[in-house]
DNA sequence: TTTCTCCGGAACATCAGTGTTCCATTTCTC
DNA sequence: GAGAAATGGAACACTGATGTTCCGGAGAAA
C-alpha cells in the first residue's frame, strides 16, 4: 500500500469516508468507527486501511475541514470590494459549508487534531480583510479583527441553529445572519 | 438511602460533583466517571451513590443547567425597563454563567438529557422581553424573537471564545459583546 | 463511648469499541 | 480473460469504562 495521494476509486473511497465521518461525528461525537463505516458504505476494515487508527481519521478530518474552509475563502474573492462587502461574501460561502461549519464549531476538540494553534491561511485572509474594512470605513474600527472573526463564526452557527431548531428555511436564516452582521459591524451608527 | 432532596453535607457533595462534571465535560465530553470523581475530590463509588448510572448524572447536569439559567434570568429583572435594556442585563447575567454557558452551547447532546423540546421558563421570558422590545421600538421588529435569542446565545459564546482563544480580559469581551449586540438588534439604523 | 452513616479504594464481571489478522469475493486494470 | 488490487465480514485479543459488591476507616450523632 503506497502512501502517495490516492487517485481514482481510492480517492473517491477516501472522500466518502471523510464526508461520512464529518456528518456522523457532527451529530454524535462519540460515534464508533463502525457507525462511520456504515454511513460511508464501506467495511470497518477499509476504514483501517485508509486510516490505521481512529486518531489518524480524526487528524484527516481536521485537515479536510481546513481545506474546505480555505476553498470557501478563495471562492469569496476576499480582495474584491470593501472590507464589509468581502466579509459578507465570506459569510455566505461559509454558510454553504453546512456540516463543515457545524462540525468545526461544535467540536472544540477538533482543534486538537490538527495544529490549529498556528493560524490557517483563511484566518490571515480574514484578518486582513477586516483591517481593510477598518481603513475604508465599512467596518467599525472599535471592533478588533479577532472579535469580528469570532462574531461571524458564531452568527453563522446561530443561523444554522435557527434553521434546525426553529424550522426556518436556510435562505431566511442566511438573510437574517447577513442583515444582522451588517448592522453589527457597521461604523458610525 | 432516602430519595428526599439532600441537605447539608450531602447537598454540598452533590453540588461539588455537578460543578466538577460541568467543568470536566465542557472541556472533554467523553471524560470518564473517574475523571469527574477526581475533579470533584470524591471516590468513583460516591458518584454511583448519588447517580446510579452515568445517564443519571448527565440528566442531573441538564436539570442543573436549566436551574442555573433560570436563576440568571431572574437576576436580570427581565420585566424592568425597555426590551433592549432587559436583553442586555440578561446577556450580562448569562455571561457570568461561564462553564454553564459554554457547556450548554458546545454540548448539543445535552438537549437529549433533559426534555428541552418543551420550552424552558427562561425561553418564554426571553421571548416576551424581545416582543416588548419590538413594541417599545428598542429592538428591530424585522428580527424574529427566536433569531434574537439564538443570536444572543451565540454572541455570548463568541465572547467567551474571544477571552479563551485571544487572551482578552473577560470584561473587554463582555463590553464588545454588549456593544455589538446593541448595534445588531437596534431598530432604525 | 458507642452506634450509625457516609465514604473511598479495591476487586470483579461485563461490555463496547479498537486494532489486527485472515480469507474469500469483488472490482479494477491491462 | 487473467492477474492484481481493493474490499468486507468474521474472528480474536486487548483496553478502558461502567456498574456492582465488599470492607475498613472517618466523622457525625446519640
Amino acid at each position: 500500500m503506497d502512501t502517495a495521494a490516492p487517485t481514482g476509486a481510492r480517492a473517491r473511497t477516501r472522500r466518502a469516508i471523510l464526508d461520512a465521518a464529518l456528518s456522523v461525528l457532527a451529530a454524535k461525537p462519540a460515534a464508533s468507527l463502525s457507525d462511520i463505516a456504515a454511513a460511508a458504505g464501506v467495511g470497518r476494515t477499509t476504514i483501517h486501511r485508509y486510516f490505521p487508527e481512529r486518531s489518524d481519521l480524526l487528524a484527516a478530518i481536521g485537515s479536510y475541514l481546513l481545506e474546505r474552509i480555505d476553498l470557501a475563502t478563495a471562492r469569496a474573492r476576499p480582495d474584491d470590494g470593501t472590507g464589509a462587502e468581502a466579509l459578507e461574501r465570506v459569510c455566505q460561502e461559509y454558510f454553504e459549508l453546512g456540516d463543515v461549519l457545524l462540525f468545526a464549531f461544535e467540536n472544540n476538540q477538533a482543534t486538537e487534531w490538527v495544529d490549529w494553534e498556528s493560524e490557517s491561511e483563511s484566518d490571515r485572509i480574514l484578518g486582513r480583510l477586516i483591517q481593510r474594512g477598518h481603513a475604508d470605513g465599512t467596518i467599525d474600527p472599535r471592533l478588533p479583527p479577532a472579535w469580528v472573526a469570532e462574531l461571524m463564526w458564531s452568527m453563522l452557527y446561530a443561523a444554522w441553529q435557527h434553521t434546525r431548531q426553529n424550522q426556518v428555511p436556510k435562505h431566511t436564516s442566511l438573510s437574517l445572519c447577513l442583515h444582522t452582521l451588517r448592522k453589527a459591524i457597521a461604523a458610525g451608527c
